[in-house]
DNA sequence: TATTGTTATACTCTATAACTATA
DNA sequence: TATAGTTATAGAGTATAACAATA
């Protein structure tokens, strides 16, 4: 919202000179100062995730899973056998947002809607084997090029308390 | 893209009990196991954004200030005089979109732009005296009740190592 | 009557190309 | 020629209402 993907250059930032005299004629070039705004945890928390999304999609490129469908991918293997309304609400997808996601894995046979003979108003979720095999591959993209990534950033101890402090904001705020 | 705002509900949990006939009968009832996405920075991210945004969202809503507008008047208000290019750049949005913002707080005499005399293509952005006035109060609104909120779930120490790490994550993954 | 999957639709955010006025 | 602001437009993501089939 406040943010978006590209745009990212944000100047060249202050070269150390005291005068401003060039920036009064040819404009400043100057990075602007964040201020209170670096201290905002929604602004912080928006651009953070931006950054994981885009580093997980250039990751995934040779698979082709957005972050949304691998999601419903590993939520399926966990859970195979629910139905569409369970697992997009688990994700926090609307119903009618799903059936197209849906649409595009059930056509490239990563998975799998089976009418359910208990309730036939319901279309039973399971992964195709190639479902399950792409899934395989992107866990081991994701740990080998993606997580990867993060841990040179950050210490283990440091990751898993950042993630814990995640959860428990999605979770209870 | 993964997380909807509503459809929150997530199901009302295994109740402790053994069988599952029940959900042999009736449906599944029992919560869907995330397995491996909770363990998923992306995923986590998500959520806890969506969640803070939302919170800001209702903590803002008699001063009916988005968190982008908001960021762009903490913005304007610490980096007086700077054109709509750098603030917009800064801020990761796009020149083309930020025309819309900027008319809407233009329109509410929040914010100004003012041909600049050196060079005449740039505005120049300032904030009215309406403006700052409704920053003011949108701060303390913040600080009262969307920042109180996060200190009731985080240890201060922990809230300034969550910033810190999310910044990393923004500026350097 | 209620629920599942679906369609249609609308609104927001984001992205790109191209115009205009200035430089 | 290049840049600032703008317009137009297209594409995601998200939201609600309503329909057919089934319970």
């Amino acid at each position: 919202m406040t943010v978006s993907k590209t745009a990212e250059k944000s100047g060249d930032a202050a070269k150390g000179r005291k005068d401003v005299g060039d920036a009064q004629i040819h404009g400043h070039a100057e990075a602007l100062q964040l201020g209170e705004l670096s201290e905002q945890l929604g602004y912080v928390l928006k651009r953070a995730q931006l950054k994981v999304f885009e580093n997980f999609i250039r990751c995934m490129a040779s698979l082709q899973l957005t972050p949304a469908q691998f999601s419903v991918l590993l939520l399926v293997e966990k859970n195979p056998g629910r139905n569409q309304t369970e697992v997009a609400s688990t994700l926090g997808i609307l119903r009618p947002n799903f059936v197209a996601l849906l649409d595009n894995l059930e056509s490239r046979d990563l998975c799998a809607r089976i009418r359910s003979t208990n309730d036939r108003r319901s279309h039973i979720l399971v992964l195709t084997d190639k479902g399950k095999a792409v899934l395989s591959r992107a866990k081991k993209l994701v740990a080998t090029k993606h997580e990867s990534r993060l841990n040179e950033l950050l210490e283990p101890a440091n990751r898993e308390a950042l993630l814990q402090m995640l959860s428990k904001i999605a979770n209870e705020f």
